[in-house]
Order: C-alpha cells, then sequence, then structure tokens
DNA sequence: TGGTCTCTCAGCCTTTTGGCTGATACCGCC
DNA sequence: GGCGGTATCAGCCAAAAGGCTGAGAGACCA
C-alpha cells in the first residue's frame, strides 16, 4: 500500500500543527504541505500533488474554503477534498458538498473518523461527521425548508441589518417583493420576525 | 530555570494536540496535562497543579471558559490562566479579564507569541495578542460605547429574537422601559435598528 | 449634599414590519 | 400544453418598532 499525501489548509498554524501531529502516528498518511490561505493552498495542490486536502473553511480575508474548492475543480485536480471544520451550519455544508467536498468533518471528531475520512477520500468514499450527516438527512427530508437561491441571498445581506427598503434597493427588486420573499423564509426558517431570522441564519446558517 | 508546568483545556483534540507538539518544542515548557471541558479542567488543576492553565472560551455544552476561570479563583489557585481562543469579542475579552484571566491570545498567533504569553503568565506580566489589545484600548478610550449590565442582558435576549413584548416579561420591565434600553443599546453600538444591533452582537460582541 | 449613573416608566407620533390576498411572468418538466 | 416552483409586484390593515421628551427612584461618589 502507498503512502497518502495530504496538504493541510488551515489559518490556525495550532491547527495545522495538531493535524499533523495526529495524521503523522499513521504509517499510510503522510503530510506533504501545508497553507494558510486559499490561494497558498492551490499554489501548494500545484507543486505536490496531494492525494488528498483537508481544509478549513473560514480563513479570514481573502478566498474563503468553499471557494477554494471550486477552484481546485476547475482546475481538473484529481486530489479528494475534505472540509475539516468548526462549525456545521446547513449552508456550509449544502454549499460545501456542492463544490465538490468529499467529505465534511468537525474539528472535535475523533482520531480514528479523521484517518478513515483521509483513507477513505482516496477510495472515492464520502465520510462525514454524524451532526453533519444528520443536518443533510434532515435537510433531505424537509425539502420544503431549504431556502432558494434568491432567498439565500435576501437572508444573507438581512443578517447585516438593513431594513426592507435598503433590501429592495440592493437587490433592484421592490419593497413588496422583498416582503413576499421575507414571509417565505420566515416560514421556512419557523420564525415570526426578522430579528429572529437573524439569530438563526448567523447561528444555524452560519452566515456570520 | 525550572520547568513550566501547562495544562491545556480545549474541547478540540487537534487543536491540544497542535499546542502540545508547539509547546513541547520549548524546553521551559511541559504540558503535564488536559482537560476537554471547564469540569475536566477544575479537576485537572486539583490533580497537577499547574503554573499556567492555557483555556479556550467555547467549549461546547456545560461550563464555559469564563465560568471555569471563574470557579478556579475561587478556590484559591495560584496558577496563572491564559485564554487561548478564535475570537476576539468585546464581550469575551471582558469578561475574560474580569473573571481572571491573566492573557488573552488569539488562535492564530505565533507561536513566539504564545511562548512569550506562558512565560509571562508565571511572572505575572500580561500579554495579549495585538487585536485584543487594541480592542481593549478602544474600549478604554470611549467608555460611552460600553454596554451596562442591564444593557448587555437585554442585548443577550434580543439576539435570541425576542420581541419588546417578551424581552419585558423575561425581564419583569415594562415594554417602555425596554424601548429606552434599546434606544441606549443602539447608541452605543452605532446601530439604528433591532436587526442591526443582533447582527453587531452576534458578530462583535460574539454572543452567539 | 449635590451630581452622575443606572434603571425604571409614560405618552405621542411616525415609520417599519408582518399577515393576507391576489396577480403576472418565466422556466423546466412530464 | 399544463403544472409546480420561483421571482416579481400591489394594496390593505394591524402590530411592532423607533424617535422624542420628560421624569422619578436608588446607588455611588466627591
Amino acid at each position: 500500500m502507498s503512502v497518502i499525501t495530504v496538504l493541510l489548509v488551515d489559518d490556525h498554524l495550532v491547527v495545522r500543527s495538531g493535524l499533523k501531529a495526529l495524521l503523522g502516528t499513521q504509517p499510510d498518511i503522510e503530510v506533504v504541505a501545508e497553507a494558510s490561505s486559499g490561494e497558498e493552498a492551490l499554489a501548494a495542490v500545484e507543486g505536490h500533488a496531494p492525494d488528498v486536502v483537508v481544509m478549513d473553511l473560514a480563513m479570514g480575508p481573502g478566498m474563503d474554503g468553499i471557494e477554494a474548492i471550486r477552484k481546485l475543480r476547475e482546475r481538473n485536480r484529481r486530489q479528494a477534498v475534505l472540509v475539516f471544520t468548526t462549525y456545521d451550519s446547513d449552508a456550509d455544508i449544502v454549499r460545501a458538498v456542492d463544490a465538490g467536498a468529499m467529505g465534511y468533518l468537525l474539528k472535535d471528531a475523533a482520531p480514528e473518523e479523521i484517518f478513515a475520512a483521509v483513507r477513505g477520500a482516496v477510495q472515492g468514499k464520502s465520510v462525514m461527521s454524524p451532526p453533519v450527516a444528520s443536518r443533510l438527512f434532515q435537510q433531505l427530508r424537509n425539502p420544503d425548508e431549504v431556502l432558494t437561491p434568491r432567498e439565500a441571498e435576501l437572508l444573507s445581506l438581512l443578517t447585516e441589518g438593513l431594513s426592507n427598503r435598503e433590501l429592495g434597493q440592493r437587490l433592484f427588486i421592490s419593497e413588496a417583493t422583498v416582503k413576499t420573499h421575507l414571509a417565505h423564509i420566515y416560514a421556512k426558517l419557523g420564525v415570526e420576525t426578522r430579528a429572529a431570522a437573524i439569530a438563526t441564519a448567523i447561528r444555524r446558517e452560519g452566515m456570520r
């Protein structure tokens, strides 16, 4: 069995260091490169052609993890991407899977889970932490609760504290339309006021 | 020079592992114990009497970091507590310092910063990441922007999406009083609507 | 003792928001 | 060609939120 080469992408040195120490205990896994941003990750993939990329989603300013995953796929690389992040927000999960992630792990995952995910990824197997999987199932079971792209866009702006009027101006639609979208969003999120929608969005949807 | 003993408290194994690897490179620093919750931390301090406790603030369910720091101080322990966390929210910083933290580091801190903070802590020196320090200075310069305890309490409930009426019921005050507090909060946060206040609170004040 | 801060409350008025109903248009799909 | 989903818009009404002014009580401090 050949060694699996891994690229670590996380803006926190401590996390990279910990992941490297953990993966280093496995004889069949080797960390061949590290990156602290999406840009660096792209360059590192070019240079090292790793089998697996383990990537955080939140990486400070610049390209975020999702964008980096998408860019990697555009370049027709064959390496598998594993998302390794702190939050299991619905929006992030969907977006990451959509962008082409092979797996989705939470940072409190057990070492065995991480090892299994890395090994699975090179074989084309999807691995995700139980909480992540259950969220995905929930979405599949309740498709009524999935926001449309336009609604998600609106919700995202909503979390910046804009009024209906401002939302309309920003999206080039009338205030009436804004209100219609909001009504749908409230229904899907199970809330009744914009305040609760914002709270839910930022916490549950991870729209920070 | 004797070796500095350290207790690591973080609910993420990866972070503990990384921190341990990093600190392990320093001959005068030794990680003698780890804990993944506030409860465990308290027990570990009893058992190992470390010189320094490096603690994350967010630790899933149960006792959070702030509470753990407070409990440690109540027990008259002499170890220094260093906060090591991802976010530099105003509220967390103030609360941590208030609870008795000796330093406040962000997880993207350079290794040298971390080492210096650990060494400084045992000598009674406060060390904090530059972004954290600047936030504290900002608060000292603009005391007008500091929320009163009652306002902070209200803001916290606000981020749960409650209406004015509900806020009043929850706090046993009239709706009029709620509105007064809100007006003050808006002024201090520099916003004009509750939506913006919630967004600001969750993002800047770290009220998740 | 007087000043300042904080917390509490009230009334009045305007703006914003949310609930409801109904409507048009485009798109993809069976 | 119709049907469901999405996106757009309008009008009406009630409820909620926000701006403004003023004010009393208690705490704390100089």
